[in-house]
DNA sequence: TCTGGGGTCCTAGGACCC
DNA sequence: TCTGGGGTCCTAGGACCC
């Protein structure tokens, strides 16, 4: 606990869904939920307008409270660039940052130099606050404390949109009322077995004392408690924590139940997890696979190899011995695939690496022979790495069916860019608008409408066109396939 | 509140080694 | 050959967070 409010905590308010209205002007104000499509999907996060109707995050059945909202599939090509906009501005403050999510973070601000009163603390997080809107377009709320939990309660006080400080001095007077759930970590177990217990607030936590606690929670959770409703935090701001495990899992719309179709997922899912395992340069050493069975009870299994892999043969043959050996006849409603024990990725032998890619390459075509029947070849989605690249030249094949998901980007040869308002019986209906536009209308297309195509996300901030630049091409958020937004862009802007 | 997906940390038992 | 304690690794499950 420092004698100054040096540790700042940031979160964005209700990122994703804040994220598609600055994206998308026509949704600006109204109710937008991301995420609680298809028939098992929850919210991911609800706007503030949503918010109004009971809506939050993790709910099932958003569309009985809110049939009228905005549900948009997530976009998190364009919810990382944000973050790396915003990481970026926290960075300008101190070597010490600690991200917790693509949208919050702990700041330590005395290691980046900040005098350690309040006055400087405060005026360093109102600049912030200031500089956010600017570079990323989205607001976002700032908790400043003498500790990691009171600048974590601080920022929630503030949401949404403020700013709150809590001095040092202050902390017991505002903790002590408050519910035990207000301690990060307190979730419905050990709140229930407080309740029980008849601890309801921070200050009754205080006054059990340790020893109770412990009996209560354990030893871990019941000490750590004792000391967080008691003050004492002292845990410091980590800069560069290093992920410690790789996970992909996927909830089917309904249960399987056939075997070899279980087995052939559970390949996918770990292509899928090596793919991500690569990207971050890192190997694993134990492979662990999830079942989610339809009554949801889960299991997992494990298995720990000689060493670290990031072979996707060697991953996928361990997570199929372990499906193997696991109990799914009644049906599961979901499947996954980890790798833990991270290791540093450090490049094979090229005879060993060789050999492994041949061996990849055939697996993937076996799998791809083995796959049960009944289930569409295979619609836009690579299967491996090895198909992966597609050049400008790529048409979408003539016949197959594309996904327009909702809330996704899309381009028109005549009406530039727009999103997915919604699409169903050989129909999408798109609405032609960009970030930085007015509100644009809708046109409904044919699905396999040869001048419709995706696109990537545009930024949410305009970008600056150097003067003498052609007004042109304007930049998209990845640089990836398949870009081609820039026809027409240029002329349309409102706002500005 | 019939319950996603990606993570983190903790507990507890058993194996194994010294 | 028997007994015991401590440390570490592995496995499975559970709780929590965003």
């Amino acid at each position: 606990m420092r004698g100054a409010p040096t540790i700042l905590h940031l979160g964005l308010d209700a990122f994703y869904a804040a994220a598609e209205q600055a994206s998308k002007p026509r949704l600006r104000g109204k109710p937008v939920i991301v995420g609680g499509l298809g028939p098992r999907g929850v919210v991911s996060t609800a706007s503030y307008e949503a918010r109004v109707f009971g809506v939050h995050s993790a709910m099932a059945q958003a569309r009985r409270l809110c049939p009228n909202a905005a549900y948009l599939t997530p976009r998190f090509s364009l919810y990382r660039q944000v973050s790396d906009v915003l990481m970026g501005l926290l960075a300008r403050l101190s070597p010490l940052v600690e991200p917790l999510s693509l949208d919050e973070a702990f700041v330590d601000l005395e290691a980046g130099g900040v005098e350690p009163r309040s006055e400087a603390a405060r005026a360093v997080g109102e600049r912030l606050r200031r500089d956010i809107a600017p570079a990323t377009g989205l607001s976002g709320s700032v908790g400043l404390a003498g500790s990691k939990m009171l600048a974590k309660i601080a920022s929630e006080q503030a949401k949404p949109d403020g700013l709150v400080v809590i001095e040092p001095g202050t902390e017991m007077a505002l903790l002590g009322p408050m519910s035990v759930r207000a301690i990060p970590g307190v979730g419905p177990a050990p709140a229930e077995a407080l309740r029980r217990a008849g601890i309801h607030t921070v200050a009754e936590l205080a006054e059990a004392g340790e020893a109770e606690l412990v009996r209560l929670l354990g030893k871990a959770h019941g000490a750590s408690l004792f000391a967080l409703a008691s003050g004492r935090d002292e845990r410091p701001v980590v800069a560069d924590r290093d992920a410690k495990s790789v996970s992909v899992e996927d909830t089917s719309d309904e249960d399987l139940t056939d075997r070899s179709r279980v087995q052939f997922e559970v390949a996918r899912l770990a292509d899928r997890c090596v793919e991500r395992l690569r990207e971050a340069g890192r190997s694993g050493r134990t492979v662990v696979v999830k079942v989610r069975r339809y009554d949801f009870s889960t299991l997992t299994r494990s298995e720990t190899l000689r060493g670290p892999t990031d072979d996707p043969s060697v991953v996928r043959e361990a997570a199929r011995r372990l499906i193997d050996g696991m109990e799914t006849s009644e049906g599961v409603r979901l499947l996954g695939v980890g790798v833990t024990g991270l290791a540093d990725y450090t490049q094979e032998d090229l005879f060993a690496q060789a050999a492994i890619e041949r061996e990849a390459l055939e697996e993937s075509q076996r799998a791809q022979d083995e796959a049960p029947p009944g289930r569409p070849p295979d619609h836009g989605r690579a299967p491996g790495p090895e198909s992966a690249p597609q050049g400008p030249i790529s048409e979408p094949s003539p016949g197959l069916p594309r996904d327009w998901l909702p809330g996704h980007d899309v381009v028109h040869a005549e009406y530039g860019p727009g999103w997915v308002q919604g699409s169903g019986v050989g129909r999408v209906t798109v609405r032609f608008e960009q970030p930085w536009s007015a509100p644009g209308r809708v046109r409904t297309f044919a699905v396999d409408d040869p001048a419709l195509a995706p696109a990537e996300p545009l930024p949410l901030v305009r970008p600056e066109i150097p003067p003498g630049a052609p007004a042109a091409s304007l930049p998209t958020v990845d640089l990836g396939a398949g870009g081609g937004v820039a026809a027409g862009a240029g002329g349309s802007a409102v706002g500005g």
